[in-house]
DNA sequence: TTACAAAGCGGACCAGCGGTCCGTATCGTC
DNA sequence: GACGATACGGACCGCTGGTCCGCTTTGTAA
């Protein structure tokens, strides 16, 4: 009925060219430096077929970044607290960029090499719009950030992709050093100033 | 001696290809739609005298671009407050991004072209090292910044070229509201005292 | 003014890419 | 087993960045 008849070596096509691509994307250093022609061989399968399924080499790429995201999506979209849509704003915004941060560095490759997708733009992917989305929202409750839309572009620029590959691959960071540093910027964003009044006033307590 | 006498020819040929490429970039939508051989013959010369100056298409680029910047950085380099060395920090990293973002909006096109330039990241350019460290240095003298080299590449990220590029074109900001929110959110980072309330204050301040 | 190397030029040429096309093999069904 | 629908695959295309080398231009020194 609404089922089309799926044929079983289409979808079996269909996992292979993805592990195929997702291993590749992986392995290569430069996005760029995986070819459609590799990935096609790599998943034992015609070109043709790759090009039919995905239509080009951008909504290649997009379909193995939305399988290997699905999971932190589903965390975000109905998981516990802070990552989850029930945890206070205040705790939810740090939560959610490292949990970005955090996929970006477990999959460097692949989230550059959608980043630099040819057509378009990254902020054209659905993939963007909807953690914008997100993170807006979640901004917006935060009383001491006027701009959540401007700030959730601005936040969310501070984990691209490249940046992160850079921070790791020239300058050596490790991921949990560039996560705290990330953690303290997000902090600085959120926090109110009007919550510390005067110089000296608030001291005490550092909490970690 | 050391110097050589610099052929009139090739010093003509030098800037007709720069500025006919300054031109093709301005013009052209997407960055990826300017070929060689375009500029080429724009520029009225051969492919092969474009590829010897300049090395390849990044090199064009990057020497377009150095060009254009040329007037922005000496600005920065020496001349007077906000923009020069000798503004206090405080009102020097505001007017930094401003200038930056300012540039970026008027050479839209081809900021979108260096940043997406084939090889390496835009991090590899000699561009953003620079910026980088100007923007560092000044950070590093506003208390309120736990770690100015982190927060340098997290403010410049807010101006990269495909953000501005998509607010612009696709949210259909103006330059002005742009500019606008961005000197919000960097006075929301500069902000705040060193110290804060007990209570989740200021996230993690440790110091390492 | 002429002669002559060195510097520079240009466009034919190449390998490789993303993407298309269509004759052929495979699948699911009756 | 037969048959239509569906998916396959790789030859093929246009175009790109980049190379190469015979030819022209330039600056200089006689």
């Amino acid at each position: 009925m609404t089922e089309r008849k799926a044929r079983a070596d289409a979808a079996r096509n269909r996992e292979a060219v993805l592990a195929a691509a997702d291993e590749l994307f992986a392995r290569s250093d430069s996005p760029r430096g995986v070819s459609m022609e590799q990935v096609a061989a790599a998943a034992g399968v015609g070109k043709g077929t790759l090009f039919r399924r995905f239509g080009d080499r951008t909504g290649l790429i997009r379909a193995v970044f939305a399988a290997r995201s699905e999971a932190v999506r589903a965390a975000v979209e109905s998981g516990p607290p802070p990552l989850g849509p029930t945890a206070p704003a205040r705790d939810r915004v740090p939560a959610l960029l490292d949990a970005l941060l955090g996929f970006k560095l477990d999959n460097r490759h692949l989230s550059v090499a959608l980043e630099d997708a040819g057509s378009g733009s990254p902020y054209a992917a659905e993939h963007y719009g909807w953690w914008h989305g997100v993170v807006r929202d979640a901004l917006a409750e935060v009383e001491a950030v006027p701009d959540p839309a401007f700030a959730a572009h601005a936040l969310l620029a501070a984990v691209r992709a490249d940046l992160v590959e850079h921070l790791v691959a020239v300058e050596g960071m490790s991921g949990e050093e560039i996560r705290g540093r990330l953690g303290e910027y997000v902090g600085k964003v959120l926090d109110q100033d009007s919550s510390c009044p005067g110089q000296g006033g608030c001291g005490a307590s550092a909490t970690r």
